[in-house]
DNA sequence: ATAATAGTGTCTGTTAGACACTATGCT
DNA sequence: AGCATAGTGTCTAACAGACACTATTAT
């Protein structure tokens, strides 16, 4: 080991890159923005920007994730408001040939967010859709055939794989499944999101049992809501029971 | 947003810093090194150095790893070699102060490896040493009256306690543990390795009835051994199965 | 013999999964 | 009425936890 000489470190960028995922209309959801410079430009790719000089790496997520999507970053001691969403560290990518240009570390952070209107397309941000993760992310990697290519830059097809994989893990044994949902939600609507993170059916009935079984996961608010058509449903806020345990079954594929 | 200016971001050092455990005696131990250097020259730090300039996240962090311990990172997709060790990135930690001398990022890995002989204290590394993580992370934080600080420089406390949590939970549902033991084990050693890292007593039967129920999770290699006293044991391998379901689970603690 | 660990068998309480059934709204 | 969703009850197979018991070595 070299002795530590701090002014001869090779000089790195240092940028996040956001993973901002919803559930819309029965499908998990990413959240792209339109590339408007080289290199691949034209191209979807995911927000993000460099770290400023003095700030935190939580803190230039949290920043981005503002003048991307206009959500507050949830600090999780704080009860739920408004339009928070959950904000956590997912991983750090440094593939020295990751960018063209320089040397560039990026740390992905994920976010997960309840069904939003739209995303700002305006301003100085280029066009930004939700795009469905599956269209993102085709089954078994893109056919040889060339017709198909990854639709996203730079090694951000991986950032986002990582991301739902650990959203689609991290919903089995604790209560992140609620961040998907708006502050008041019905168990039927909790369960929908699991289908749709999941890609599975689950069982009404044994959901409900479930959900509702375990003690400090949801708590009533007392109102109902028929918002989803048929018979009345209590709606509930996520409890203080952070980790769920038992963990819900993701069922076989 | 501003426009992106790759001539003008601001200037970072990246590192790589590492949590390596083993289970010595009973007890879950990670390396530490003692600094040369100040800041906090004289005291326990995790290894680790800075990324080279065309090297990778990993590849700097398997790197140190050698260099510090002579282990060798374990390509999952090999089979198991003499001396290989389990290596996954754990987390970056960023914040501008977490250095006093400049901007650095670290890039926290994990290392998991069977009990060694010892450090390599000699070369131009600094004294090394396993420490049980108890020693290093007393439970819920120090006494205020100043007699015992953390004994960890910078912010390794809390880059060694996210370490020790990710391997606790992670060997719940994965075959992970067996990367603590040696390459040929019996049920009571890798019975023992749960134990160290959980710091709970398990029931010897049902575990043994747990990990050989399970498919393809230990493979038995024909031989026996008396090195833990007692009844020959049988010696297994690590199985394929990487995914433990359902997970082992936890006592309460 | 005694002690140590390895390994198998049995019992019980809990729970996941399957599914019948009732409740209550809307069209 | 018919249909949608909400919510409860019941049955069964699987499994975790507790623990009795046997097996095989070393001292």
């Amino acid at each position: 080991m070299p002795p530590y000489d701090p002014s001869t470190f090779p000089p790195f960028a240092v940028t996040v890159d956001l993973v901002v995922l919803t559930v819309r209309r029965h499908a998990l959801c990413a959240l792209v923005v339109r590339r408007g410079e080289t290199p691949f430009q034209g191209r979807w790719a995911l927000p993000g920007g460099f770290v400023r000089a003095d700030e935190d790496l939580g803190a230039a997520a949290a920043r981005e994730l503002v003048e991307e999507t206009g959500l507050c970053a949830q600090d999780p001691a704080a009860p739920a408001v408004g339009n928070g969403a959950h904000l956590e560290q997912l991983a750090t990518y440094g593939d020295p040939a990751r960018d063209p240009r320089m040397r560039v570390v990026s740390v992905a952070h994920l976010a997960l967010a309840p069904d939003l209107p739209a995303p700002r397309a305006g301003g100085d941000a280029n066009s930004a859709r939700w795009a469905p993760v599956e269209d993102l992310l085709p089954e078994g990697g893109y056919a040889p055939d060339g017709e198909h290519r990854a639709p996203l830059a730079f090694d951000h097809a991986k950032i986002l794989a990582d991301g739902v994989e650990r959203a689609r893990s991290k919903i089995e044994y604790s209560s992140l499944a609620t961040a998907f949902c708006p502050p008041a939600f019905t168990v039927g609507e909790l369960r929908r999101v699991y289908e749709a993170v999941w890609g599975v059916v689950l069982d009404p009935r044994n959901f409900h049992r479930k959900v509702t079984g375990t003690p400090g996961f949801l708590v009533p608010t007392g109102g109902t809501t028929t918002r989803q058509g048929g018979r009345p449903a209590q709606l509930f806020r996520s409890g203080t029971a952070t980790v769920l345990n038992p963990p819900m079954l993701r069922p076989e594929v």
